[in-house]
DNA sequence: TGCTCTGTTATATACTTTGTATAACAAAAA
DNA sequence: TTTTTGTTATACAAAGTATATAACAGAGCA
């Protein structure tokens, strides 16, 4: 039974429970962005949209490396990556699921030094204070609320 | 006249235009960010927090290297970057200064970009919309307000 | 029991990035 | 004139990225 062959539904990619998940998983070959960390963001970018939830299985690293034309390791880093910062865990009967591995005092930490640097480059371009408010209130915004 | 090799004032970095810039940029060997991208990062920070102006001139690829006991080209690479996102600019007089090149609506969308990143990772990992706006008010604060 | 699929690990290869080393050039400054 | 400047060129080593092939044990299924 492979990933990307699922003759039965044609024509909507909703019949199996990873057709959509694989929706979210592409690639810009073009991007100066490494593969890897490309599907590592994006699979970031489907948890915080809910698109993925706590328990969902994401695509082997074998049928989604087929489904995508990558190789098998480059899916396996991305998912190597995601694991080590606690956002997925292994269940040898399903795979690699959602699981999200909270330690708030740690995160937060985090989240705010990566929010120091962009806000820096925003102060250097002019961008205020109220501004940046603005912009995340945009953000949440076309992303669906709280 | 070597960057590094001022006698004059012993004892304080404040004797020369460029003695507190370098105090400022300075490498963790041990970190795995590129050192010509902690460099990069420092003169943002630099640039937010004032502490370069606009007009400064940054010490030369050559002073810097000496002093940070690295290779030139690691810091014309931090500069050419800085250069190429509109941070600094050459003058041929007095070599590297800052200059920050505004274009409101692109500077404001690549900005956004990188936010999304950052506040996708902090939903996944449970920090909430407003908690994030008091990470932002942090921040400004830590770095003395608007 | 066999067979398949799973994550994982190991090797090998190729390319790019990063960092270093040395050298040379023209423009500007001292 | 001599030094310093950014810039460019070349060469090299190490690390990161991506691919290719192969094998392993654990789990699910027929």
């Amino acid at each position: 039974m492979n990933y990307d062959a699922h003759e039965s539904g044609a024509g909507h990619c909703f019949s199996k429970d990873m057709g959509c998940e694989s929706m979210l998983l592409q690639i810009d070959f073009n991007s100066d962005e490494a593969i890897y960390m490309q599907l590592h963001n994006q699979v970031i970018y489907g948890i915080a949209t809910n698109a993925f939830r706590e328990g969902d299985a994401l695509p082997s690293v074998r049928s989604l490396a087929e489904v995508l034309g990558v190789n098998m390791h480059t899916v396996n880093k991305a998912y190597t990556v995601l694991k080590q910062e606690g956002y997925v865990k292994i269940d040898r009967r399903r795979g690699v699921v959602i699981a999200v591995d909270l330690d708030h005092l740690k995160d937060r930490q985090e989240i705010k030094q990566e929010l120091l640097l962009v806000l820096a480059k925003a102060s250097c371009k002019g961008i205020s204070r109220s501004e940046i408010h603005e912009l995340i209130d945009e953000i949440y915004e076309d992303y669906g609320g709280q």
